[in-house]
DNA sequence: TAGGTTTGTTTCAAAGTTGAACCAAGATCC
DNA sequence: GGATCTTGGTTCAACTTTGAAACAAACCTA
């Protein structure tokens, strides 16, 4: 099958998304570092479990909330318990099980840390996005992140599609 | 000033932004480094050489076209030079300057590579979306790529934007 | 042209990520 | 009950990223 590149529209919105997300990323990591003393994902944790009735979560859940490896997710949390922000606790009723806890610290930490990180996160991305197109934004990727999670990578028949390109042009980072 | 949350629909595009760019960087990632051992950003190197004129360019043009820091392009290049994809060259015309250039190796990895990573680049992302959908990604991305690239992070006097919402509810990863 | 600053790049150590291997503890099947 | 398979988590080594510090060449500026 001869390669399907990309058309103009597709390489340009392919060029803009890597640039941007990447420059949002390090801007989170930045001001998060500052702030808080840690990168965005660890930060996330923290707020993930805050969210929680209980303030605590099972490293898988968690880890699939996050999108993340269990072992990435394992590593951050040995730090955030270093730290004494999360605390780990057996999982009664799964003795395989482990609980990842907010503490006090934690929640303090949290507390302290999200307004400034929702400014940023304004400052970032939605202040540069009018009304219509954050509806577009959650659109776009509530359907990437759904039919990437499953383990499926492509929608129905691919071929049954009818808006596919098969356009000149090669390359696309 | 009183925190100003994210808006439920602003939360639930920002929630959806998060899983989906880091479901689709692991893709990408995990794709290419079965298909050519290297992570996306190794692979968008080589990618961005094969397409100047000369196959070539200055350290810091080429860190500034993928958005990262000298010192991590520095890394990236000096492994692509150990596996003899990628070959540095002082710069004539300012000594200071170096270059990366992209070897015959190089190149025979970008053109073996590319057709299966553009699928992969469809099947991940372009085959979710519609052709307006496309556009609107463009739009939106480009607009904060050009608003974060110069330094400000934040358009006009943020106060004057009448869109901006002052909603309830905390938190926001 | 001798300072002093800026710019282009690399270096280094600390921190984070990856993926495969490992070690239980459930769950199944006979 | 005891093989066996699956699931939840951790570990380890190899690799990558980060950010500050170090260098060196280029660019002032008096």
């Amino acid at each position: 099958m001869t390669t399907r590149w990309l058309a103009p529209e597709e390489q340009r919105a392919w060029r803009a998304y890597l640039a941007a997300t990447l420059l949002v990323e390090d801007a989170l990591d930045r001001h998060l570092q500052q702030e808080a003393g840690m990168p965005h994902l660890y930060y996330s944790i923290l707020s993930r479990l805050s969210e929680e009735p209980e303030r605590r979560l099972r490293m898988t859940d968690l880890a699939e909330r996050l999108k993340i490896t269990r072992s990435r997710l394992t590593y951050a949390v040995t730090r955030l318990e270093k730290d004494g922000l999360v605390l780990r606790e057996g999982c009664p009723s799964d003795r395989r099980g482990s609980m990842a806890a907010l503490t006090d610290a934690g929640m303090t930490v949290v507390e302290r840390t999200a307004p400034g990180h929702v400014e940023n996160v304004r400052a970032t991305l939605f202040d540069h996005l009018a009304p219509e197109q954050v509806r577009q934004l959650e659109e776009i990727f509530t359907g990437v992140a759904r039919a990437l999670q499953s383990g499926a990578e492509a929608p129905g028949a691919p071929e049954d599609v009818p808006w596919r390109r098969r356009s000149p042009k090669p390359s696309c980072s």
